[in-house]
DNA sequence: CTGAAAGCGCTTACAG
DNA sequence: CTGAAAGCGCTTACAG
């Protein structure tokens, strides 16, 4: 048997049980360290180091006697010292406005699972659609040394932009497209969602649509784009009401007379999400409106339920599931060292649930 | 002027800008430390380790010109090594089933808001519905040395119990009741939410009722109450179809058929869920069967848009974000010192939209 | 109000 | 396959 170093009997207890206070200095006992495994086990820390980090560089037979230790004792690695000493961190930032709404969060579940089936955590960082904070937040994510970052394809600004290119780890920018990215991206044109729901309207002999939008960044692009393709059809004047987000079932429901203010004769909304599409849809039925016959609602996002719930509604569909998992191979590319640079287009789809 | 230390002149490049070279021995160079920026403003690095944590017991000037440089160089301190060191990783732990469909995201979305706020980051840790790997879990949350935990009432092992008790950090379970907590507990009974549905199908005079629901742990709990009240009412056979998760409109609307079969004078569903639910409703209207008159159904969850979609459905509402500023609240009173235990019923709300 | 020394618990980079 | 030394970038615990 090779190296078995004595006093590392199977059944003693802690090396030196009681011999041990002149050591810890600092605070009072802090847990186990990777040292009290070495002496269990009868190696050096190092060897315990490799057991976690490089099993196969170890022998069987320590490999066996060092893992009962960990298992016995209840060890548990310590990664801010890990990642300290290593600069590898383990750690993902996930940067996104919020995931209480849900259009996001199922790309935040896919990105997660697969991070961590690779051996990442994930931190999770709500920006909120403000970016008055976004330096700060920056700031705080930064500090716990990320080796990836994902963000949601908000709009940063110049300083912040500047800043994520100059860290040098791999970023993915989602949701969202542009032909700068910071580096690598997964997401779709919000402009050309506007651009297609336009033209969807407009085969539909549509001639007075209007707007009901939150007014974040993206939002805002699908607008343009919307504006300008119906612009080159020769409708200029469109009825528009911009909310602060979350936008919501309710502030989709007091939209609709607001609209109807400003064009007596809508017919055909564009909502900014479902939620904004289900209230506009519920203030029609009190209008007497018939949906999609007298007046067509385009939502966004695609809600599970609202296919069975709201067969009258139109939608633009988004794969967030598949951003997500892409999103999280462009990076586990990038940290396992192939090199490249991505701009993936996932696209979207029109759904249009019902002819009547 | 206090201490004035010479060649700590405003302007200063980099002290010493090329004769550092022989002080980085392992990696190449790493970024800035807090020894660069104590080098350019002429203070130690305990000085600049103040300026960040107790920016109260510095000289205003030094302060000032310390959070200059700081600013010009853009420095972000490691909080690795600084956790590392103060056995503070401002790091708080939640672990979450899963934030995709949403009954929890909201919940983490206020928690991990209020947390910030308070200075810490939230690790998202994802469990799914299994049990299987969450020793594993567990470990990897663990190595980050969060000083508390959120957890998502799933049922946990005995060992995982016992392990997360011995932590000895602030642990708060959350959306379930128990009476042996691990430390601290906001949210409430499911297996009350069973027994206040079965109370009010009764009270409509239901006599044949079934039930959909998914097979995790806190369904099965409302299952129980939900049996054992209609039990005592003297109805003992109750349909039931028990799918895994995650449950869908799709499952609901599957589900609908095979209670039939098993109970052809059907006249109430409970489901596991509003997405179930959903499906159910659709399912019965195929079949011909008026909601509610000739079949009640209730769902869990009360997401926002069934109230305008389908108010035919009754449904329990729990306060998910009531939850994640409570639970918050709880580990910030800890984390502050304020040494209580906290058992929160935060209760839930059986919501009738219509009664036709 | 400020600083020099020691230490937090790991891993790198060698050497054997 | 294994280990001793040095270092990762901070903060604690003093001392002045």
């Amino acid at each position: 048997m090779p190296n078995p170093k004595p006093g590392a009997a199977d059944n003693a207890d802690l090396a030196e049980p009681t011999a041990a206070p002149a050591k810890r200095a600092r605070g009072g006992p802090k847990g186990l360290r990777i040292a009290d495994v070495a002496a269990q086990a009868g190696v050096a820390p190092m060897t315990v180091s490799r057991v976690f980090n490089n099993p196969e560089t170890v022998a069987p037979e320590t490999l066996e006697r060092v893992r009962q230790v960990v298992q016995k004792l209840g060890y548990v690695p310590n990664r801010l010292a890990g990642g300290l000493s290593s600069s590898r961190s383990r750690l993902i930032a996930a940067i996104v406005p919020t995931i209480a709404h849900s259009l996001f969060s199922e790309t935040i579940q896919v990105f997660s699972e697969t991070m961590s089936r690779a051996g990442y955590q994930v931190l999770l960082a709500l920006s909120g659609y403000s970016d008055s904070s976004e330096e700060a937040l920056l700031d705080a994510v930064l500090s716990r040394r990320p080796e990836g970052v994902l963000l949601t394809g908000v709009a940063h600004t110049d300083s912040l932009r500047e800043r994520l290119r100059n860290v040098g780890m791999p970023i993915v920018e989602t949701w969202d497209m542009t032909d700068t990215p910071i580096d690598m991206l997964v997401g779709f044109s919000h402009y050309e969602i506007g651009v297609a729901v336009a033209e969807h309207f407009l085969q539909r002999k549509v001639r007075t649509p209007g707007l009901v939008s939150a007014n974040d960044e993206r939002a805002l692009a699908r607008r343009d784009g919307f504006r300008e393709r119906l612009a080159q059809a020769g409708i200029h004047e469109i009825a528009e009401v911009l909310v602060s987000p979350p936008s919501s079932v309710a502030v989709g429901k007091a939209a609709l007379p607001t609209l109807m203010e400003q064009a007596p004769r809508l017919d055909a909304v564009f909502c900014g999400s479902d939620l904004l599409a289900i209230g506009v849809l519920g203030a029609s039925r009190r209008l007497g409106l018939a949906v999609p016959s007298q007046l067509s609602i385009c939502g966004f996002g695609d809600l599970e339920f609202a296919t069975e719930t709201t067969p009258q509604l139109t939608t633009v569909r988004v794969d967030g599931t598949h951003i997500g998992r892409t999103a999280a191979r462009c990076l586990l590319d990038r940290l396992e060292g192939r090199d490249k640079v991505v701009v993936t287009d996932v696209g979207f789809r029109i759904v249009e649930r019902e002819t009547t």
